[in-house]
DNA sequence: TTGTACGCGTTATCAT
DNA sequence: ATGATAACGCGTACAA
């Protein structure tokens, strides 16, 4: 069956091209029976403008790339989820925004992002925790083209990060008002190999476990932290066990690696015949749905997911628009949601 | 800055964009000497073709569009996942799987199903739990393009399901032969509101709890059935309270609508005092990755998810190849996952 | 309100 | 064998 095309709907209509081009646009120059008229025919041969052709005329896609490791990540595929529902309550880029995934390859990323880039798949791009590399924001910026980053800040980007810095520190800070005095520190790596990417998120958390503890006076040293590489449930297993071997009498533990690698330690815990939080404090990352489910419930640092995903959606319309002037850099506090773990 | 054209390329090797555009492709009828010039010229200028006008000229879009209710829900984003990383196992539509959401609106998705087929946004679409209407069936079919179904079987369109009134009858099964005889279950409404979706898996989870009751001479009846909306972990609450309300002695409870609102079962049992599976076994459905580390680990019936989306990659890229003369019905048996709930 | 050039590749046809 | 020329795909937007 051929393709219906606005040549169709022009003869049909007895109209030019150009008149039902504008009246699909909204132009208020047609009269409003003509446009009656096509718009009536349009409904009738369901017709929809060809989207390439459009774009390619348009010069624009009207689309916004969304990029970030994977689909699957609870934490991803809710800011994601945010984004969208920011889009359809605004009612602008109704399925235009466009996940990407680069399956944690850092080729995959440089590549994907000067794809999205040059050969014009967005009109702008929203990074979630991947961090381009410079060069790339310096053709993002000779483009003109907008890029938001999540989690990361650089020049020549918008961002939005929540204050990982300020989360450990509550987090830690917390466990010492408990009378916790044998902190151990589970977070990713902050030295990673070559072909990884670096996280300046387990850096900051870090940062802000260490701080916490000399400001308050309280002693810990390196083998007080355990580093993780794929934030799963089973690392957290090992990593108490780690911490058992070498350290004696912990009393708590910040897992700035995540609830997940929390749920590992607590299951770990349990085996092992270890109360918590009597014996042993834990608290959390991210706060994610099963955080509260479990048992005992987990205390946890939220990341205000949906706040972000507004302000990341916003940033970008705005940017595209035009009505952005100068970088945004915005940092949003965490909050402690305190259970049953500490 | 002016984007940069196969013009350009063409111009600077000095040679016309026919050839740029065949070397691009991968045409044989080019000489190694220019072929190497041209691409050497186009990484240097960083050169992408721009992907609508491709599109446009070759009448395909290299891309297979993915609809599901939404982006955050477990369930769909590991389906999703699990498209994508067949694709990138066999190289193919890399990037290419665009997601689209729903959000659960009858009006929205027969719009984007339209609006996918007509503006030519991909080549083939993958619909998840979402039914189609018959006419957008039609429409596609007309349209030559193909459409395959997860968790719903039409004629004129491919599908994959997995067996849910196996899957139901296996789970009522094991709590039978586990000796209990009070079994109650909690599923999806089989009686939707107009405006909703109907949800063939609830029905058919229902009738396969049915027969196996039935079958193995279990009395049962209306009351010892709850139905759920939403699937939360809250529903899961109410409905343990309604089942102790209007029905004494329950001893099993077969969760059919899915882990989370075992969950809140489960949750509600022990704030009760009910001992799991002592005095209730409970049974959930997905085996969603929680499911596993909960206290006790909860028995559940695990989809196959990598496999649904391994097939629904397949079937979507030889379809597209035209390599499939008829179409395709996939039926796949679910497996019982047995922890310590039953 | 219309005619038409344009956006940017692809591909069929033609030329060497 | 290689490569060039030109028509084409489908809307948009500007001059008339």
């Amino acid at each position: 069956m051929k393709k219906i095309t606005i040549k169709d709907i022009a003869k049909k209509a007895g109209v030019s091209k150009a008149t039902v081009s504008m009246v699909l646009n909204n132009y208020d120059r047609i009269a409003n029976s003509t446009r009656e008229k096509v718009l009536r025919i349009v409904k009738e041969m369901h017709y929809y403008p060809h989207e390439s052709a459009r774009m390619l005329a348009k010069k624009k896609t009207e689309a916004i790339a969304f990029v970030s490791a994977r689909f699957a990540a609870p934490f991803i595929s809710n800011i994601l989820d945010a984004i969208e529902q920011r889009a359809f309550a605004v009612n602008k880029y109704i399925h235009g925004i466009i996940p990407f995934s680069t399956r944690n390859e850092k080729e995959v990323k440089e590549e994907l992002l000067r794809r999205i880039l040059y050969s014009k798949k967005a009109d702008s791009v929203i990074v979630l925790t991947l961090k381009p590399s410079e060069e790339i924001i310096k053709e993002y910026n000779l483009r003109k083209m907008p890029i938001i980053l999540i989690e990361n800040d650089m020049p020549g980007a918008h961002s939005i990060r929540v204050d990982n810095y300020k989360g450990a520190y509550k987090a830690t800070e917390h466990l010492i008002t408990k009378a916790r005095r044998n902190i151990c520190l589970i977070c990713g790596i902050t030295q990673p190999p070559e072909n990884m990417d670096i996280n300046p998120t387990a850096i900051e958390r870090k940062k802000g476990f260490e701080d916490a503890m000399q400001n308050l006076n309280v002693h810990f040293d390196e083998k007080n932290i355990e580093y993780i590489e794929n934030y799963t449930f089973d690392e957290g297993k090992i990593a108490l066990d780690n911490f058992l071997k070498k350290n004696h009498g912990i009393d708590a533990i910040f897992c700035a690696a995540g609830d997940l690698v929390a749920m590992g330690v607590i299951k770990r815990a349990q085996e092992l015949g270890i109360k918590i939080p009597d014996d042993i404090a834990i608290i959390g990352y991210d706060d994610i749905m099963a955080a509260k489910l479990l048992n005992p419930p987990l205390s946890s640092v939220r990341q205000p997911i949906e706040e972000i995903g507004k302000l990341a959606f916003d940033i970008a319309v705005d940017a595209m628009e035009g009505k952005l002037n100068k970088e945004k850099h915005i940092i949003i506090e965490p909050e402690l949601i305190i259970r049953a773990t500490t």
